[in-house]
RNA sequence: GGAGGGUUGGCAGAGUGGUCUAAUGCGCCGCACUCGAAACGCGGUUGGGAGCAAUCCCUCACAGGUUCAAAUCCUGUACCCUCCGCCA
């Protein structure tokens, strides 16, 4: 959400903005609501103020006649009142309705376009592996290794159903163990395990709601499942005034993730590259009112997940994402996407956004600043680690007769174990 | 799942229709006192909105309702606590 008074201000680069994502929104049409708006609140407000001070007044007069005549006319008083009271709920029902649909203004930086296809390189990582045999899919080196059961995980879950088991559960949980200790080696990093059983207002803050319904899952109590550990982790100090001086705060936090996918349905539909849960390590930063802040800690998240790649081995490139692929919040996002070796192209394991003020907003989260002023908070997020990674291990790692190394700094986590292979 | 109790400012806590502009205490800030400090004393201390300003409006969990007037009465919702039941 903007503030409003920005918006009436800017409404040129508001409309601008909306543009520019692709997203249809009439800035006048909100301006035309909020004049009725402010109308209404000054006139609610002067016959507000009326009744309270006659108010006093009837308190305070001994006189039954003159008592009554007052009583009488402020009846008369509150029925207008209620007329324009209910005039103004229209109008704040409509008013609200259209705020949280203005979109957030994309940076400078950020490419004009319209899908993910206008995205642009910025950067490369590693070397693509050049395999003197055909590559094979994950899903058959992982079958034949006895780590994934699709069959058993369709038969159990449903489409898009597995199980990871044996070295598939084991070079799982490496990975998590090697990116806590990432994070805990940073030493300002502070864990979660968190919620992915979310109420609404935490969606709505984030702004993965209203629009968007249909990609959650909803239990019948009105809860949604969350699709990242950010949803929680932003509803954390929903309505909180924090200390200045404790921001930025740096937030790593774990969870399961769920995503309906009801978009994709003949999308990717071998293996395990589209699921409807996975677990996520899930970066979140909170930083002070400031763009250049914003900016510092955008490339700081982006790093530490390139540095996960990287640690990893993987081969990825990153990638700009255009404005019509930018979500309704987000002021500029890359999209860190690594070499999948049987499709032969980069697949997408998480991106990095931030949104200055625009889920703080919603959310309420402030602290006071050194003018004294309230503020709110910047807020950002990256993927850590999604479950895709375990993917490209295991395609970018494969050997011709189907066994997969494991990388140097996993090897801790899973016994000294170097490679898996058909026992 | 059942029964009961609760939710008030940064914190504790009083207030059960009108002077609540929310007592009191703690904390915090300022002033005074002091060589300095503690204690004492004095003053201040929720947040948001409209307006050039004076000023005004809203805010006692949230949403409705009753009333000329609601922290206070009524209804609903959320959350917390206690006990019972169930359960890892």
């Amino acid at each position: 959400m903007l503030d409003i008074k920005f918006i009436r201000d800017n409404k040129d680069l508001v409309q601008m903005g909306a543009k520019k994502k692709h997203i249809d929104f009439d800035v006048e049409e909100l301006l035309k609501v909020d004049d009725k708006r402010r109308e209404l609140i000054s006139e609610i407000e002067k016959k507000r103020a009326e009744q309270n001070e006659t108010s006093d007044k009837i308190v305070r007069i001994s006189d039954p006649v003159e008592k009554s005549e007052m009583i009488s006319k402020m009846q008369a008083l509150k029925s207008e009142l209620q007329k324009e009271e209910e005039e103004l709920k229209t109008v704040m029902h409509d008013w609200q309705s259209l705020m949280v649909r203005v979109p957030n203004i994309p940076d400078m930086s950020v490419p004009e376009g319209n899908s993910d296809e206008d995205n642009k390189e910025i950067s490369t990582w590693g070397e693509i592996p050049k395999f003197d045999f055909t590559p094979k899919s994950h899903m058959e080196l992982m079958e034949n290794l006895n780590m994934l059961s699709l069959e058993r995980g369709t038969k159990v879950a449903g489409f898009r159903g597995y199980f990871l088991t044996g070295d598939g559960a084991r070079l799982q949980f490496a990975l998590w163990q090697f990116v806590n200790d990432y994070f805990l080696k940073k030493g300002d990093w502070f864990p979660m395990i968190v919620p992915s059983l979310v109420r609404r207002e935490a969606f709505m803050g984030t702004g993965y709601l209203p629009q968007g319904e249909e990609d959650l899952f909803k239990t019948q109590d009105g809860e949604f499942l969350s699709g990242t550990a950010e949803v929680s982790l932003m509803g954390y100090h929903m309505d909180e005034i924090l200390d200045k001086k404790d921001l930025p705060k740096k937030f790593i936090g774990f969870s399961p993730a769920f995503r309906r996918e009801i978009g994709a349905h003949g999308k990717d539909t071998k293996g395990i590259l589209r699921v409807h849960e996975f677990y996520k390590f899930e970066q979140v930063v909170l930083c002070e009112a400031s763009h250049t802040e914003s900016v510092k800690f955008h490339e700081e998240i982006q790093a530490n997940t390139e540095g996960i790649m990287q640690a990893l081995g993987l081969p990825y490139h990153v990638v700009i994402n255009c404005a019509g692929d930018l979500g309704l919040g987000q002021v500029k996002k890359y999209d860190i996407e690594a070499w999948l070796p049987s499709e032969n192209k980069y697949r997408e394991t998480g991106s990095a956004s931030y949104f200055h003020d625009f889920q703080t907003r919603r959310l309420n989260i402030r602290y006071r600043d050194d003018d004294g002023k309230m503020k709110f908070v910047h807020s950002l997020n990256n993927t850590a680690l999604s479950g895709r990674p375990l993917i490209m291990i295991v395609e970018n790692y494969q050997n011709a007769d189907g066994s997969i190394r494991i990388p140097d700094v996993l090897q801790q986590y899973m016994n000294g174990q170097k490679i898996i292979s058909k026992k």
